[in-house]
DNA sequence: TTATTTTAAGACAATAACGTCTTCTATTAA
DNA sequence: TTAATAGAAGACGTTATTGTCTTAAAATAA
């Protein structure tokens, strides 16, 4: 898998708190996000803290709170998130796993690879969550898992 | 990560076995190739059995056994060893893990990583064992695992 | 101030990936 | 035929990821 599930959940996340707190100052409840998301209550609270540590969104406890982003969606990437939530090795490592790998001793696939996920790394610095968001919504495209998981 | 450790291990070792093999009718041990790429033998044993059950290699047990390609190494592709380690997953499904996910019902990033991840599969597909080894040689690449594993 | 709501934090459990070990079977060579 | 070699198969253990549950802390509203 090229994302962990936490970061696709994280991605879905975040549109959602993208999409409900556009017109609205409110902070996005997590227990609703989470039903309406079909992601786990409590494992989606933690994803979500990873973001509020980055500072990518800010929470409130108590009554009306829930979390909300720290910026306007436009100046919140793809990249942000998932860097954010996987870390940077997407984007830095090498295929075959080999410590060291690089231009002065590179591993037999590198410089494919490494174009590959310069690519990917374009791909996701290129898409905002306003862009992504008003995809999601010009062409009505799904967010939610859908109830049954099994494949 | 983009391919499972089982994975890699079956590339590094596919491609030690294309080398080893050139000029040569003769099995490859596979604890040879263990000791030398620094993999777990037993490990090893197991990935190679998968390609072993989908006839990319070819298995001898007893004294001057190993495993040998099926056939010549222009005519196995990176892809095909991908594809017997772990599956065609990476090249068919969706970025964000959505079931269902395509033309009709796509995800937000569909379209694009429908793009990139077919970009990956032609670049696996494009490199054959035989390209592969040849950059090996040709530029001194490395194929084997560090001692330290830690990162 | 107190009760209620809601996120934070951390313990714990389930699952899958990774890795090790033992036993079995097939092959070679003496 | 027998001993030694080497892969096959499967049991078992470890680690990381995913998911659940309980308790604590903070904010709101009465």
């Amino acid at each position: 898998m090229v994302l962990s599930k936490s970061c696709t959940y994280g991605l879905l996340a975040s549109l959602y708190v993208a999409k409900q707190g556009k017109n609205k100052n409110e902070y996005v409840s997590i227990r609703q996000m989470s039903d309406e998301l079909n992601i786990s209550f409590h494992f989606l609270t933690k994803i979500l803290q990873k973001l509020t540590k980055t500072n990518i969104l800010v929470s409130l406890k108590g009554p009306k709170g829930g979390v909300a982003l720290t910026r306007a969606p436009q100046l919140i990437t793809l990249l942000d998130i998932v860097i954010a939530i996987d870390g940077p090795d997407l984007f830095t490592e090498c295929l075959l796993g080999l410590p060291g790998c690089g231009i002065q001793k590179p591993c037999p696939v590198h410089e494919r690879w490494a174009e590959a996920r310069e690519d990917l790394r374009v791909m996701f610095q290129g898409k905002t969550l306003a862009d992504t968001s008003h995809d999601v919504e010009a062409h009505n495209l799904r967010l939610s898992l859908p109830d049954l998981i099994r494949k």
